[in-house]
RNA sequence: CGGAGCGUAGUUCAGAUGGCUAGAACGCAGCGUUUGGGACGCUGAGGUCGUGGGUUCAAGUCCCACCGCUCCGACCA
């Protein structure tokens, strides 16, 4: 991609926001607001969104999940089924020209259950797991925090279905794993498994997976050394007087960012749809049902909490926009010119993604800060100095290093 | 939904006690000089001052209502 084409260029001066991820994230020309908990991705975010959804897509095909897409208008009379149209107050309510009553998505039981119905029928069915990645509504009292809090944002959502307790158990533990796996590839390095409230979903357990930042909203008790960790809405314990309920080691309160949930929704939705199979003996059962969300648009935002410094974002390498920034100096100088052409054709041939910036009349002063500000992990320059070689620096760190093409090919696809 | 702050050019902002023919910086366009950390000179375009009402000879400025944004709190399937 030529910087001199993309749509969302970096900007100067950006109004202060309390938020780091939306200050940046505005400024770099990732995200653009319309309004509050509404935003615009743009190219730059939208390929940061794509790549978090890859890799979750990936890791739920590996377990057995299979994709489906299900629609964000909902009948009412849907809702009504579980008594959600009046319990549910973020439920957002629309009506047609001709006065139908329909909610927004704010979650998909009510979606999946009666789709479930239309073709469970033995237990030679189960287990059953279908997710889909797409917008969710909530009509949020106060969004905030730009991105991490809105009443519009991506989620991906799975729902599982068992012939008994012990199924779901089994599988709820493969998408801890599974989650663990995600949240690590996205470069998240600690996310606390903690255990919460099932609120309006569930009298039963949930358990959230939280990154610890001072930019969140969940209250988190946690063991400094295992991996016990409690929301502090359900926790009894206190850091003062109870030490780890686990491993005895001294306890700590943090903020924290929830980019994932997961409920044991035992057959509340079943039985609501009255969704039924024939088990082994001939009977008629409710599947017990699991439902397990990711926030992708706040994987986003949480990223760019934990990873950035005064000059910009610091991008994990698996969901950066693009893999290598190159940048070119004394672009006016047609050798120069006509090399850096040929390395970013070098560079797109062998599938590099990369960021070019092409602009004659930028300075370098200013490539570099933009380089900077966007967080690419690699920059890569080259200039009248460079001669035949390339300059190569890895973003967050001062060592430069000049290289031969190839080098820096191999290194930025190990 | 309670509390606080704010809304003026594309962006960030300045415009005490009403006098404005509305400014600056950055960005943008043109010309020229620059070119390894947001460089410089000259020229130029760009605004129904969030919306509606009111007070006044006169309103960006005062009053009322509404809309919108940010933050704190409540809330958070």
């Amino acid at each position: 991609m030529l910087y001199s084409h993309l749509f969302g260029k970096t900007k100067k001066e950006v109004k202060k926001y309390d938020s780091i991820s939306h200050q940046l994230l505005t400024q770099a020309g990732f995200i653009d607001q319309i309004a509050a908990g509404i935003y615009n991705l743009l190219p730059l975010g939208k390929r940061v969104l794509a790549k978090i959804e890859n890799i979750i897509r990936e890791e739920m095909n590996k377990i057995g999940a299979q994709e489906l897409e299900m629609p964000l208008l909902h009948p009412k009379t849907f809702w009504e089924t579980t008594d959600r149209w009046q319990t549910v107050d973020v439920l957002f309510k629309t009506k047609s020209q001709y006065g139908q009553e329909y909610a927004l998505a704010p979650t998909h039981e009510e979606t999946i259950t009666p789709l479930v119905k239309k073709f469970l029928k033995s237990y030679r069915d189960l287990p059953l797991a279908l997710y889909h990645i797409t917008k969710k509504f909530r009509d949020e009292p106060r969004p905030k925090s730009g991105i991490l809090r809105g009443r519009e944002f991506g989620m991906k959502d799975l729902y599982s279905f068992h012939q008994d307790k012990n199924g779901l158990k089994n599988f709820y533990q493969t998408v801890i794993k599974a989650y663990l796996k995600i949240f690590k590839r996205c470069g998240f390095n600690n996310v606390k498994i903690t255990e919460a409230s099932g609120g309006s979903f569930t009298k039963k357990y949930s358990h959230e997976f939280n990154v610890i930042t001072p930019a969140g909203e969940v209250n988190l008790i946690y063991c400094q050394k295992c991996s016990f960790a409690q929301n502090i809405e359900i926790s009894q314990l206190d850091p003062k007087k109870n030490q780890c309920p686990k491993c005895r080691s001294n306890l700590k309160i943090d903020k924290a960012i929830e980019i994932g949930n997961i409920f044991d929704l035992g057959t509340r939705f079943s039985q609501a749809f009255n969704l039924i199979f024939i088990d082994k003996n001939g009977e008629k059962k409710f599947p017990v049902m699991g439902c397990y969300g990711i926030g992708t648009t706040r994987i986003i935002g949480a990223i760019v909490e934990i990873s950035h410094d005064d000059r910009g974002i610091i991008w994990p390498k698996n969901i950066a926009p693009y893999q290598a920034h190159l940048i070119g100096l004394d672009l006016k100088d047609k050798d120069v010119k006509n090399n850096c052409d040929k390395i970013y054709n070098q560079l797109l041939k062998d599938e590099v993604e990369v960021l070019f910036d092409d602009r004659e009349e930028a300075t370098a002063g200013e490539k570099f800060a933009d380089a900077d500000l966007i967080g690419i992990p690699v920059r890569l320059v080259v200039s009248k100095k460079t001669g035949k070689k390339i300059e190569y620096k890895k973003r967050g760190e001062k060592e430069t290093k000049l290289l031969a093409l190839k080098d820096i090919i191999n290194q930025i696809k190990n």
